[in-house]
DNA sequence: AGCATATATTGACAATCGTCAATATAGCCG
DNA sequence: CGGCTATATTGACGATTGTCAATATATGCT
């Protein structure tokens, strides 16, 4: 019944890697992923682009304009981004400016890099 | 009617970036935040991972012992995997055997980086 | 105060996603 | 052949997402 030591025998009857498991955890597994979740949208990767080029001075009205959808929308993608700390935004007078948080995106960009290369070039060949 | 020139007057009646558009198009937008959306899930991220480390040898039924999730939702991101191209897999025998498609992801990783660079560090600073 | 404009929020809706039980398919072995 | 095992597919279901019209909030102006 307790039969803890035959770790080979119980799975993998025919198989071949007995103990394989994720170098990255479900924490930092789903941390990844909503951070990804968050730039998987092309209205989102359009309004980064956009506040990216003018650096600290893009009013909604501009995005607005420039994008396929209709203001509350642009809305609803610019609070995502900006839980996400992706982006933060100042108000001046009527208008309400954007801008990209650089250092957070930079980040970002790291842990995706960390993950990416250690899918794309790492380790154990077979042959 | 054909007012070409008054670009300044039309938009943006006190707002500041008048010609503003994203220099990502919709169809490349699109593109990537679909290959964005295969990455932005914790067990596919988790598959990636098991099938980076043992290089062409990773049968089915290995990675559902390391994974949360029954059988047929692991053969269902195997699946969308697939069709994305990052991964592919080989039957020998009864088993079906995974691995990933390393110059498939390091050609998304390199325009992963192109677009995030551009957002990370690019132009026009106004201050 | 009252009006006008810019942005945010709400609520509804269709579409997509992640999951699983049930079932189908494919290959082995007796 | 018939049974066994590994994987895939189907179909259902709840959860999440993207979108918009309608409405609310905030600010400036007269």
């Amino acid at each position: 019944m307790i039969e803890l030591t035959e770790t080979t025998e119980d799975r993998a009857a025919g198989c071949c890697n007995p103990g394989l498991a994720p170098r990255i955890g479900p924490d930092e597994a789903r941390e990844l992923s909503d951070d990804l979740s968050i730039l998987a949208n092309p209205i989102r990767l359009q309004i980064l682009d956009m506040l990216a080029q003018r650096d600290g001075h893009v009013c909604v009205c501009d995005l607005e304009v420039a994008l396929p959808v209709k203001q509350p929308t642009v809305s609803h993608h610019l609070r995502l981004l900006r839980a996400a700390g992706m982006i933060d935004c100042e108000r001046r007078g009527l208008w309400v400016y954007y801008f990209v948080q650089r250092e957070s995106l930079a980040d970002l960009r790291a842990r995706m890099l960390d993950r990416f290369d250690a899918l794309a070039y790492s380790t154990e060949q077979h042959d």
